[in-house]
DNA sequence: CGCCACCTGTACCAAGTGGTACATGTACCG
DNA sequence: CGGTACATGTACCACTTGGTACAGGTGGCG
């Protein structure tokens, strides 16, 4: 079952997913596209559904692979930190796999087979990361978690509005709005008090 | 082409949809849930693709509808106007009708055909009926479009975790983070100045 | 050489697809 | 009554789908 071939067909396939898309994609136009036969992909992935599973597993893998590299820069506020994963993600170069990503969420949450497994660590994975991050600034565990959960969903969000409208000045300007609000010094609802408030800076647009 | 029985139809058709998902379901399979037969489907919706099309424009208006009947308390704050859309959208009564947004939404990055409309409209009219909200407390109209759109970023992103995680807590939290920056007056940078601060208040959670 | 594991193509299959032709039913209105 | 517009069902069509059977083709190694 395994194989060297495999590994390369499948980064290749998941290339072609990301242009054409999942759901309206045979095996044997999938096949034709990469130069094949759609009796290749069987042999090599089983069945249909097993070669959707694959390429969710390596959407997830490189979405790793990118948390992993991001490797934020310790004394970036908050507010940077977030800054500079948005101008990373809105990168047009990224979109088709940002659709990608967004077509087979919409699959994952209506359970379609195969697809589900996208779902776990979707958003978990993301705030241990910073659950992490927030360790060496001090701040607790719990309220790095909510921040970071509601820092995804804003980054989610405005992808979302991005690869609808096209828009990158206004899905800037949102997320500089929010980024801003940390800047001033977000009041955190802890036991403990207001959190740390750090000085403003001149925003960049 | 039109006829009473079309829109009784289009209603049920939209309902099955929710709960079985769009993209693997069949003209038959549907016909035969509906108890009718799928020559039924053509002969009053033209193809599948007119059918879908007739979904999406269903879907649009009733999201209308919905925004329609939000009618806002004049008097409530932008953070108490946040938690008050966001307690309705979260409803899980409401999750196979979200789940069916965002397949839909994901088809329609993609350029499915017969999806794409949803995608016109799936943000402006958000922001159109904010802007027209806050230019009754007297803030101006583009300013009052960038926080329309992260306010709408951070629901949509908030509404795919919970889709994905079903943690209605997590999210609640994220989202009461959100508000409470609200509350505390957040900076808006705007060139007059900074805008309307508000007194502070106990979070309600 | 022969054997074996991996890989690939051709031909085929049953099942399901969207769509059409045609016949039929039903109700309103002259 | 008859006609006409809307509605519905049955039977069928060409086509595509995922999957399989079978026949090779390599290349390494005894």
């Amino acid at each position: 079952m395994p194989g060297e071939v495999r590994g390369e067909l499948l980064s290749r396939v998941v290339d072609r997913m990301a242009e054409q898309g999942v759901s309206a994609l045979s095996l044997r136009r999938l096949a034709a596209d990469l130069g094949t036969s759609h009796r290749m992909l069987i042999y090599h992935f089983g069945s249909k559904e097993g070669l959707l599973v694959e390429v969710v597993r390596e959407i997830e893998s490189r979405q790793r692979a990118a948390l992993a590299s991001l490797d934020f820069d310790p004394v970036d506020s908050p507010a940077d930190a977030i800054r500079s994963m948005w101008r990373r993600l809105a990168d047009p170069a990224l979109w088709p796999y940002e659709r990608l990503f967004f077509e087979l969420y919409g699959q994952a949450v209506q359970g379609y087979p195969g697809t589900t497994a996208l779902l776990e660590g979707v958003v978990e994975s993301w705030l241990d990361l910073n659950v992490e991050l927030a360790a060496r600034r001090g701040v607790p565990a719990e309220l790095a978690r909510t921040h970071a959960r509601l820092g995804l969903a804003v980054i989610r969000g405005l992808l979302l509005d991005l690869l609808a409208t096209g828009d990158r000045a206004g899905t800037d300007a949102a997320l500089e709005a929010f980024a801003a609000g940390y800047e001033a010094g977000l009041p955190v609802p802890t036991p403990g008090g207001v959190g740390a408030r750090r000085k403003g800076r001149a925003p960049t647009r």
